[in-house]
DNA sequence: CCCTAATCGAGACGGTACGTCCGGTCTTTGT
DNA sequence: ACAAAGACCGGACGTACCGTCTCGATTAGGG
């Protein structure tokens, strides 16, 4: 059931339906199913949104796992062509932007989606630290930023730019040339 | 008059009142006003709020131009403090997510707020170039996105997360840091 | 606009709709009109049947004001053929019991509708009373249920029968034989 | 079972929902009973309250037989007090007026409440012509309509009325009055 | 100084969607 | 086995807005 109802709206979605138009009273003849099923599992549109993009949300990346620098490669290559910053996801977007009209759905969404992905930039970081790739004394979660930022900001900004097939590599050498002189300013936290 | 109506917008917003609640029937009664006056200036919410925040944009920063480090930290501080990234403007924060559900608004904000302060950024970056604070090799656009990303996607991912006070330095210290070797993987682009 | 949405209701029922199957919602799609138009004149259903029914109410008959008598034989054989008692307007009768749900619409309609038409046979028995055709110490309220009474209960428990014509004639006489000896048993009020 | 759900209904009304708010769900939820098994005995609302009226109906009062008048006396002034016409049970006209709206459901009830009643009427009107106290030639049809009709009137077109105490009697008294005379204008139908 | 024209507020209009409720059917669960 | 519980589809409820529209009333300036 809940199956068919996100597949519904992802269906529409696909088929190029603008997403203003999804009314739940839309969603459900779609779905070929009464509101109130809809209103039984969601409290509303953007809690269903919530599902939707977890639904199709790509698969987290494998980690080769030989370097911080190869596993920050992969992640952001990744972030580059399959994330958020994918202009494939044009739709997916909106969704996104829609959400954060909301506080909560937002921070549901931020939950279950952002922060684990998060969290493993985090932890490939941590490595780093431990291997020697990256000084203990810097904060990770500004190194976070440094790294994962340049990417998001232009397909937030900028969603129907091309990402350039090499920048997750200059951004990470950059940063990563930044972050190793011994005369840091970085320090933790 | 346009302005009583916007004005009424921002008073609204700053009662907090959510941004979903603002209808147009609703901005009317409380300009005072009649519909017909609002769709004669405005075709919808949307274009409106292109208006509302260019009523409510802080005014761009007066620049130092000692050094292109001491532009960049007062943008950078700005940004944090008072642009897209700060909390005191989550109402902006809302009505920015709203925009870009509807693209034709969007690449109307993009052109008007967002390409400006852009454009100051690479100009700061260019004449850091002229100078030598900045490799010139190093493609602007790349630069400014490592600059401006990590103060951003804070904002856009954690709105409500507090943007340490020493945040621009690091960054443009340590992005300078990571452009400035000779052995650079950054080309231009 | 009123004559539209109501004469689309009397369409209705005349094309043989159940009065059940008469939502708000199908009065305004086939009167082509807003749901808000209707509620903007009528608080609800039954508000709007009390008008359904005075739109096709039947116009008062007029009084030969030759005698009490003649008088009365003319309104209860009105009421016989066209009023509460017609065969022909099952329908109303159906809204009428629609109504009788409802005690505050009810209450309009009897105002409007019903009371009046007591009156008018209130009248007429006092105008007897002035000429001698009924004795004076006769409760007129009493002498119209004995008049009016018989008449509507076949209506009303038995809508399907049929009213014979003398029907009335019979009614109006032996009330008034029952009325008029000296030794009556009927006293005022 | 069935006791438990039309006592529900019962206690319903006796504690003053409206009619109106007596849903099929609600009425299951206060007997603690599934909807299915609702619907297993009865098709419908309607249904359900044919014998719900049974089931609170009062009992046909006993008759004294001295004499056609005597017997007429308590009937109607049964009629005027726990019957229809009383006012103690305004909750029963409600479910009477509801049934209206369906035929089918009307006719069951009238088979079942109207016409057992009507027949007891018949009967002793019956009975008069065999004892000399109503003429052989008068329609016991419309007789019974003279004598009822009166009483009911009141009730249905103003059920929060008084009805006074010597209502029953009066009503007797005019109407035999007024069939008995030779000159009748009454013919057997 | 008046008179045409534009503009205003107010709010009705046909619609769409909201979120809730109920009608009847059908399925699951437990006893 | 049967009954409670309740999910399911469908669809009406009454409300809120949408964007268009028609009203008078109020300005305004050009003749």
């Amino acid at each position: 059931m809940e199956r068919a109802i996100l597949e519904g709206v992802i269906g529409l979605l696909e088929e190029g339906v603008p997403l203003a138009e999804l009314s739940i009273e839309r969603i459900a003849r779609t779905a070929g199913v009464g509101k109130a099923t809809i209103y039984r599992r969601w409290s509303g549109k953007e809690e269903l949104f919530v599902d939707v993009i977890r639904a199709a949300e790509p698969p987290e990346p494998e980690l080769p796992g030989t370097s911080m620098r190869d596993d920050l490669l992969v992640l952001l290559e990744n972030l580059r062509q399959r994330g958020l910053a994918s202009r494939s996801s044009a739709l997916l977007h909106n969704v996104h932007a829609q959400m954060k009209s909301n506080p909560k759905i937002w921070a549901a969404y931020h939950e279950n989606v952002i922060a684990p992905r998060r969290a493993l930039v985090l932890d490939v970081l941590r490595r780093g630290q431990l291997n020697g790739e990256l000084r203990p004394d810097v904060d990770v979660e500004l190194a976070n930023d440094l790294f994962v930022g340049p990417v998001l900001v232009r397909s937030v900004l900028r969603p129907d730019a091309d990402l350039p097939a090499g920048l997750a590599e200059d951004i990470v050498d950059t940063v990563m040339a930044g972050l190793r002189p011994v005369s840091s300013t970085v320090s933790q936290h």
